[in-house]
DNA sequence: CCAAATTCGTTTCATCTGTAACCATTGAAA
DNA sequence: TTTCAATGGTTACAGATGAAACGAATTTGG
């Protein structure tokens, strides 16, 4: 009886991972290199920077972090002054967070090199590769849902 | 001049490291709730598994992990008695790592639940989109080594 | 109204992680 | 040979992480 093998390779998980974990290895090199930022730290920032004003709860929901990382990634931020706090008035637990001159001016810098990196990647795939991304991803996303 | 905005939800490394993380977190699961592994152990079990007899070295590279991961995922396996280290003969700084029958039982029974998991997201998906995974995948990974 | 349950956000603690330094062994160069 | 670089693997250290407990404020259900 024979035992039944897995290739790792080709395992959905695992391959997911792999990518994932190298196109964010190579992107951190942006906000690290230039700025020191951690992932959490420029994923608050993204969020900051797209919507204007967010609860580190509102963060945690667009970003899919956990609480306590984005507890930290925001005191750090304010620590560089790069957002402030605001206490919302109808409820004092709230803080509304909100990126300084100094903040914004972070994200407008990074902000086209993300993007040019996100192009250098699909510029390496031909058009009906990048469909399959899109729609791949897609699906998974969906599958996860259901 | 109204400043660029990134949209989060679509940037591709966010994405990815979003699936990743979910995909993964649910299929941990598996070999954390019956075994208490960690990513790494389950890692190193399954390149074993599959290949018989490896070094620390080539299940790093398998499998992308760290040599400091590989090290300590193989010292607890080892500590579980699951692998044993026998120095390679021809270069004393190698070690052959291969599954006892005891971790050869654990990767036997723990195959089948990642073939089932893998099985359950794909089921949930057309052929169509079964198809725009796999090619969607293998269009990033070829786009990383280019 | 009041007590209990919930929510926002922080902190503590134990664990996991990568970098860098390290030891031992081997290979290559002189 | 002898020396020096490279390789396999471990360890020490500092930083990052999540679970759980927490304080403060708010909501809910009597």
């Amino acid at each position: 009886m024979d035992t039944e093998i897995l290739e790792l390779e080709m395992f959905l998980p695992y391959r997911l991972n792999r990518l994932a974990d190298a196109v964010s290895r190579e992107f951190s090199k942006i906000y690290r290199d230039r700025h020191g930022l951690t992932r959490p730290e420029w994923r608050a920032l993204a969020g900051l920077g797209q919507h204007g004003t967010m609860t580190a709860t509102a963060i945690g929901e667009q970003s899919a972090m956990h609480k306590t990382k984005v507890s930290r990634a925001v005191a750090e931020l304010e620590r560089r002054k790069w957002l402030v706090r605001t206490q919302d008035p109808a409820d004092r637990r709230v803080e509304n967070l909100t990126l300084t001159k100094k903040g914004e001016s972070v994200y407008r810098e990074l902000v086209p090199m993300a993007k040019a990196y996100e192009q250098t990647l699909l510029a390496r795939m031909s058009a009906r590769e990048r469909n399959d991304v899109a729609s791949g991803i897609r699906a998974i996303e969906a599958a996860l849902l259901k």
